[in-house]
DNA sequence: GCGACAG
DNA sequence: ATCTTGTCGC
């Protein structure tokens, strides 16, 4: 697949910041789709050894959740890591992994936050944004915004609040175990955001999409270490 | 100034 | 993210 819209990657922080509030307005928090039948893991993993970005993209059929293809790609990382500007780090690798997908998948599922982001900007946001394809930001932890701790049983939830807007939901996509922070990328309600990630999650506590991007990701990296 | 801070 | 194995518990 390839992305209907492009820019520089070369940028300072702060021209990613305003490129970031640039773009935001291109977001759309609507279900903007029908029925699915893939849908796309994404995973990045990093070796400091050789400095070197490893992407995997992962797809499954949907409901079913077996995978119908993966595709893998290598990089030298251009980006330091800044909270809020991840994606700037991570979608140059991404997208190399992408473009040799053979499917074009439904729905994106990240390793990271969607619209719950200081600029309503994150990793999510802008992959949905550059391929203009529906996309869910499914994270293990917090970026922005506040909660409350929703009860243990799995399907659980609560609003994460950020300048007193709705930007994500904390779910509890398996009893006992730490919520996820979900929240929309693009072409995509919170609503249908929520259900979608909890009905890729039959058996874990994060979605089988990102599950197996990063065991993949990890796999290709320690193959390519040893050599 | 201080603490927080996706991966 | 990465550094790292086994072990406790449902």
């Amino acid at each position: 697949m390839e992305p209907v819209l492009d820019h520089r990657w070369d940028l300072t922080p702060k021209e990613a910041i305003a490129l970031q509030k640039q773009l935001a307005g291109r977001v759309s928090l609507r279900k903007e789709f029908g029925r699915l039948r893939t849908v796309c893991g994404l995973d990045v993993s990093y070796d400091k050894t050789s400095d070197r970005f490893y992407a995997v993209a992962a797809v499954l059929s949907y409901p079913d959740l077996k995978i119908v293809e993966i595709s893998q790609a290598a990089a030298r990382s251009p980006f330091p890591y800044v909270p809020g500007l991840l994606s700037f780090r991570e979608i140059p690798v991404a997208r190399e992994a992408l473009a040799g997908l053979q499917t074009l998948p439904d729905l994106l599922v990240c390793d990271g936050q969607g619209y719950a982001h200081p600029r309503r900007f994150g990793l999510a946001c802008h992959l949905g944004v550059l391929y203009d394809r529906p996309s869910i930001g499914a994270a293990k932890s917090r970026l922005c915004g506040e909660f409350k701790e929703p009860k243990s049983e799995k399907g659980s939830w609560t609003w994460l609040l950020g300048d007193g807007e709705k930007i994500g939901q904390v779910v509890r996509t398996r009893t006992g175990v730490s919520p996820l922070f979900i929240s929309p990328g693009h072409r995509v309600d919170f609503h249908t955001a929520r259900k979608i990630v909890l009905s890729l999650c039959p058996k874990c506590r994060l979605p089988e999409t990102t599950r197996l991007a990063h065991q993949e990701v990890n796999r290709l990296r320690r193959e390519m270490n040893a050599r």
